[in-house]
DNA sequence: CTGTTAGCGCCTTCAC
DNA sequence: GTGAAGGCGCTAACAG
C-alpha cells in the first residue's frame, strides 16, 4: 500500500506538501497541488487515518453507546446523530448495550481505546461509573435520553410532562383505575414518566395505588406480562400506561390474546411513536418524542464543545413531548 | 495520558514486557504480570489503539456498509453481524448508504482510511466500483443480501424463491392479475423477485403482463405510490406483491387510503417479516429472510477469512426463505 | 511556498 | 524471562 511517502517522491515533493495538500492547511502552490493530486490519483494512494490520529491526536470519529439499535427510537436517534455528525465531517461507532451497566463499561472502554474524539451515552442505569470513564480522561461528552446524578450535557425529552398529558387525557376520559407499564425502576425515564403519571393523578384527586405500577423491562415480552398480570388483577384497570413502545407492543399483544377491545373494554396509551414506513394505520396513542431532533440536537452539542464553539455551563437541554390521540384511548368502560 | 511507557516506568519493567501483558504475548512470570497489571491499575491506563493498529497493521475492527439501518430487517442483519464479529473480538462501523452508489463509495473510501480489516457490504446498485476498491487493497469482503456481477463471498436469501413462493400462494387462491412492487431495478433482489414471480406465472399458464410490475425506491413512499398507481389501473389487480416490508407498508397505507379490504377485495403479500415487538399481531403474509442468521453468517465467513479458517473459493451462500401465510392474503374476488 | 525532522504510542525483532 | 531500539504513516513545528 502507497504511503504519503510514495506519494511525495512521485510528486516529487516533500511529505509535507503532500501532507497539507490532503488537508489542505497552509500555502500550496495550485501547480504543486495539482501533481500531488496527481500522484494520488495515479497511486491509488489512501491515507491513514489511524496514523493522523495517532499523530494530530483527533480522530474526527464520535461513540454512540446507545441500549438496542433494534428499537426503532434508537435507530432514528442514531440517524440524527449520523446526520449532525457527517454535516461536520465525523463519523460515529455505534454500539449497542441491551440496557446492560457491564457491556456500557467495556464499550466506553473500547472506545476510549479507540481515541474517539467525543462521546454520545445512553446510560442503561442510573450510575455515573461509564461517565466518570469518560470525563476522567477529559473527553467530551453529552447524554443522551436519560438523567443521571452528576452536571453533564444531557438532551433528553420531557418524561414527566409527556406522561402527565397521557395520564390526564386518561383521567380526562374517565378512567380511574390506569396501570403503568414500566421500564427498569432505575432508569430514570421510568422513573419521570411514574412522576408525571403520579402527578396528573394527584391533581385529579384519585389515590396513587402502587400495586398499579409494574416495573420490568423495554421489552415486548415484560410488556406482554405485565400487561397480562395486570389485567388479571381484581379490579381490572380499565386503562394501560406503557413507558415505551416495546412495552406497548407487549401490551396490545396480551390485550389481543384476552380478547379485550380496545379501548372500549381497556385503553392503552403509550411512549414513543413509531415511523409511518412500520405503522401503515397508526392506533396507538401516544407521546411521540422528537427522536430525530433528539439526535441531532445532541449531536451539534458534542461537536460545539470538541470545536471550541459552545462553551456554556453543561445543561440539561429537555425537550417537548406531544400527545397525539388516536383510537387506542377511548371512554372509560361504566 | 498514561502511555505504555508510564506504565513501563512504575512497573519497573521495560515496555515490551507492559506489551506482552497486555496482549498475553510471549512469556512472562506471574510476579512481573501482577506488578503490571498493578501499575495499570493504578494510572488508569488505557491503551492506544491507533498505535497498535498503526503498528500491528490490524485494527480488530471490521466496516459494515448497508442501505438503512432504518429499516427493521437491517438492524437485525447488523445485530447479527455484531454478534458474530464481538464473539471473536472484533467491532463493527456501521454506515448508511441510503441506497445511494456515492455514499457507498464514499463510506467504503473512509472505512479504508480507518483501516478496518473486512468489509461487509450492500451494494446500492449493480455495479462493482466499491468493492473493487476494497479488493484492490486485498481487503477481505463479503457482499450481503445481494449479487453482484463478480466473483466474490455474497451472503444472501433465496429471492427468486421466496416470490416463487409468495406468487404460487396467490395463484393458488385464484388471482391472475398479480401486480408487483419493484424496488430499484438495478439491484438483484428486486431482479431476482420478479423473475421468481415470473416463473410461477410461467409455469400456471398465466401470461406475464409487464404493465403489471413497477419499479421505485425500497421505501413507505414508492410503495404507496406504486400501489395507488396499479389499483387506479383497469382492469384492477387482484393482489399485490411487494418486494420489501417498506413497500408492503406503503402498499397497505394504499389500500386503507382507498378504502379497499384485504384480503376480501385484494390481497397483499411481501417480503420481510416485521419484528414481533413492532407488531403484535402480525397481519402480513410474507416471505420471512433469516436476517439475523445472514448477519451471523456474513459475519463468521469474513473473519473466517480473516483469520485465514476459511480458504474455500469464493462462494455464493444463498438462504432458504419462508412462506409465512397470514391473514392479509385471501381468495380472489370473483 | 516548500522540505526536513522529530516524534505520536505501540509492537516486534533482536539481544541478553 | 526481559529490555532496548527501530519504525508503522502521519502531522506539526521549524527552517529556508
Amino acid at each position: 500500500m502507497p504511503t504519503i511517502r510514495d506519494v511525495a517522491r512521485r510528486a516529487g515533493v516533500g511529505v509535507a506538501t503532500v501532507s497539507r495538500v490532503l488537508n489542505s492547511s497552509g500555502y500550496v502552490s495550485s501547480a504543486t497541488r495539482a501533481r500531488v493530486l496527481q500522484a494520488v490519483e495515479e497511486l491509488g494512494y489512501v491515507p491513514n487515518r489511524l496514523a493522523r490520529g495517532l499523530r494530530s491526536k483527533r480522530t474526527q470519529t464520535l461513540g454512540l453507546v446507545l441500549t438496542d439499535i433494534t428499537n426503532p427510537f434508537w435507530t432514528t436517534v442514531a440517524r440524527g446523530v449520523e446526520d449532525a455528525a457527517s454535516a461536520k465531517g465525523f463519523s460515529v461507532i455505534l454500539c449497542n448495550t441491551d440496557e446492560s451497566p457491564e457491556k456500557e463499561i467495556a464499550y466506553v472502554g473500547l472506545l476510549l481505546q479507540k481515541q474517539v474524539d467525543g462521546f454520545l451515552l445512553v446510560p442503561a442505569r442510573n450510575t455515573t461509573e461509564s461517565v466518570e470513564m469518560v470525563l476522567a480522561r477529559h473527553v467530551p461528552l453529552v447524554v443522551l435520553d436519560r438523567r443521571i446524578p452528576m452536571t453533564v450535557d444531557t438532551v433528553r425529552c420531557d418524561s414527566e410532562g409527556g406522561a402527565y398529558a397521557l395520564t390526564r387525557h386518561l383521567l380526562d376520559l374517565g378512567h380511574r383505575r390506569i396501570a403503568v407499564l414500566g421500564g427498569p425502576a432505575q432508569v430514570s425515564t421510568t422513573v419521570d414518566r411514574v412522576e408525571g403519571y403520579r402527578r396528573a393523578l394527584d391533581e385529579a384527586g384519585v389515590p396513587f395505588d402502587p400495586r398499579l405500577v409494574a416495573y420490568s423491562a423495554f421489552t415486548q415480552e415484560s410488556g406482554e406480562a405485565m400487561a397480562r398480570q395486570m389485567l388479571e388483577s381484581q379490579p381490572r384497570p380499565t386503562a394501560l400506561f406503557a413507558v415505551n413502545n416495546f412495552i406497548a407492543m407487549g401490551a396490545l399483544r396480551a390485550l389481543r390474546r384476552m380478547r379485550l377491545a380496545v379501548p372500549k373494554e381497556c385503553s392503552l396509551v403509550g411512549f414513543d411513536d413509531l415511523p409511518l414506513a412500520l405503522v401503515p394505520d397508526p392506533f396507538l396513542t401516544v407521546a411521540a418524542q422528537p427522536a430525530y431532533d433528539m439526535g441531532v440536537l445532541a449531536g451539534q452539542r458534542l461537536i460545539g464543545r470538541l470545536e471550541g464553539t459552545i462553551t456554556d455551563p453543561q445543561s440539561d437541554i429537555v425537550l417537548p413531548t406531544e400527545l397525539v390521540v388516536r383510537r387506542s384511548s377511548g371512554p372509560a368502560p361504566s
